[in-house]
DNA sequence: CCCAAATCAGTAATGATTACTATTTTATTA
DNA sequence: TAATAAAATAGTAATCATTACTGATTTGGG
C-alpha cells in the first residue's frame, strides 16, 4: 500500500512550482532548502514513482538528463539545439493520443517534443 | 566537411531495414555481421551524427536505452508500459509542429511519444 | 600522388541512475 | 495509545550506457 511521505509531497511541489523542466539534481537541490539531509536516492525513486502514477511527466531531449515536469496542461515542448532551453507550447486538443486511441491503444500520458532552433537563437545567428 | 563513411551508411541501412525501434547495442550487432570489426563507439557516434542531421529519430520511452528510428513517415510511437513493445502509429498531419511554429519557433524534427498499456497486454491482464 | 581533415578501432573513463541495507516513518488494529 | 507490519528513507556502493581519448586508417580536393 502507498503511503504519504514529507519527501515526496515536497518534490511534488518543487515540479509544480517552476515552469522549467528540472533535472532530479536540481529538484535536489531545492528541496533540500526544506528537507536538507534529503538524500539524492529519494529524489530519483519518488521522481520515478511520480512519473509512473502520471502525476509527473519525463521529458528527454536527449542532453544526457532526464527532465521532469510537472505542468498537468497539455503541453508540447520545444527544445532548442543550441541554447538548451525547453518550453512549453500549449495545445488546443489531444489529436495524437486520439490518433492512438483509434489505433486500439489505451493511453495515459503523453510526451511531445519537437527541436529546433528557439527565436531567439536565429536572431543571434544573423550577427 | 562531412566525409563519407561505409560504416555510417551500414548502420543507416540496419536502421531504415527494420520496424522496430533498436538501441545502439542492436544496431552494432546487426552491423557486425557486415563489418565485424565496428566499433561500438562508432556506432554511438554516428546514431548521433545522424540524429543531428535529422536522418534518425532518437526516441527515449523509459527503459533506460535510447531508441533510433529510421522510419522518416509522420508517425508516433506507442510505449506499452507492460511489454515494453513500441510500437509506430501513422499520423495524418502535424499538428503539433504547426502549433509550435504559430508560437514563432522552427522545428526541424519530432519525437511524439505515448504512453500506456497495449491491447495485447491488456488482454492478459484479464486473465 | 599528396596532404589535411575526417573517421575509425580499441580501450579507458565518466557520471547519471539504480541497488542495497540498516534505520525511521506511516497507517492499521486492538 | 501501544504494538506491529509495510513502506519509505538516508547514506553509500555499484552499475553500465554512453562518451572521451589516441594512434592508425580512410576520404576527397588540388
Amino acid at each position: 500500500m502507498k503511503k504519504y511521505s514529507r519527501q515526496r509531497e515536497a518534490i511534488l511541489d518543487v515540479l509544480c512550482s517552476t515552469d522549467t523542466h528540472p533535472t532530479a539534481n536540481w529538484v535536489y537541490d531545492r528541496v533540500r532548502e526544506t528537507i536538507p539531509n534529503i538524500s539524492l536516492g529519494t529524489v530519483y525513486r519518488n521522481l520515478s514513482a511520480l512519473s509512473e502514477e502520471g502525476r509527473v511527466i519525463s521529458v528527454s531531449v536527449g542532453d544526457g538528463y532526464e527532465h521532469f515536469d510537472g505542468n498537468d496542461s497539455l503541453h508540447a515542448h520545444f527544445y532548442c539545439k543550441k541554447c538548451g532551453k525547453i518550453t512549453d507550447v500549449a495545445l488546443e486538443n489531444d489529436y495524437l493520443a486520439e490518433a492512438i486511441r483509434k489505433n486500439g491503444f489505451t493511453p495515459d500520458s503523453s510526451v511531445y517534443i519537437v527541436r529546433g532552433v528557439c527565436g531567439e537563437c536565429n536572431a543571434k545567428e544573423k550577427n
